[in-house]
DNA sequence: TATCAAACAATAACTTTTATCGTTTACACT
DNA sequence: AGTGTAAACGATAAAAGTTATTGTTTGATA
């Protein structure tokens, strides 16, 4: 029999404190060799090959945890809802990483710079739209 | 009687090829009057005092009009799903505003400057996550 | 090995968004 | 102003995405 490779997953567990199960694990491992930007549903079909009796909400709920740990990261901040922008002036957002509100903040407070309008593959820029992820005033205190 | 103050929104919709209708209306001058970044539940809420009648499929259809003719912009592009990221190098994304589908570009590759850890309203900074919308190569040959 | 909380599958419920369809309205053209 | 037609509307069903519920199974610890 080969030597459990799974250490680091078990470790990673254990600094999160959840248990180790088979799904998790067989969740994590199949994560590991996806590419992209995969939503939950596909990683739901990628693992249900190995796993033909694991549940939609299993996959949800783990993605979460793996996301609040730290060992995925979501792609930017996901609202829930389409939301419309209603600041004329040029700006980008500040996220809470924890209440998921939205502030704007300048384009010049933030002080970015180096924009180009080409960039490699042959995309043709329209804008920057940047998103400081963080914690808000309120959720620090807290 | 006033005079007509409506004559921008109609140049607006002759110059979209769209229809001057008294829901559009309300709805566009409704939105002008709205701050941050609401959601379409939102808009509606605030449009129905004005024009109890209207369907929320209508302010949903508005909505993408308004977004589509860039009269108003949507917050940071909205994928439909979560989305986990699964390139572990330090990098950002170019979103294509036609299609919508996710590019990386590495960080160095982009070359933006600038980082703080702290901003205005004491927002703690984790991170950048900076999406150039754009559009992409496949998009532009269409 | 027994206990108990955590995780699971199944599925209902909820939220957000889109599609359908019959009716009404705006606009171009008399 | 009157009329025809396509666009837009309201109502609502359906689809898509996500979360909650519940009874059962499993993992961690004693």
């Amino acid at each position: 029999m080969m030597v459990n490779e799974s250490k680091p997953f078990r470790e990673l567990c254990r600094e999160n404190g959840i248990a180790v199960t088979h799904q998790r694990q067989v969740l994590y491992e199949t994560m590991k060799t996806m590419h992209g930007h995969p939503s939950p549903e596909e990683v739901y079909a990628k693992v249900k090959k190995k796993v033909p009796a694991i549940s939609l909400a299993t996959v949800y709920k783990n993605i979460h945890l793996f996301v609040e740990s730290g060992v995925f990261r979501e792609v930017s901040m996901h609202h829930g809802s389409v939301r419309v922008e209603m600041n004329r002036e040029p700006h980008h957002h500040m996220v809470c990483s924890k209440c998921r509100k939205i502030a704007d903040i300048g384009e010049k407070e933030l002080g970015l710079v180096a924009k180009r309008d080409r960039l490699p593959g042959g995309f043709l820029v329209e804008r920057y739209a940047v998103d400081v992820i963080g914690v808000c005033a309120s959720c620090q205190k807290a």
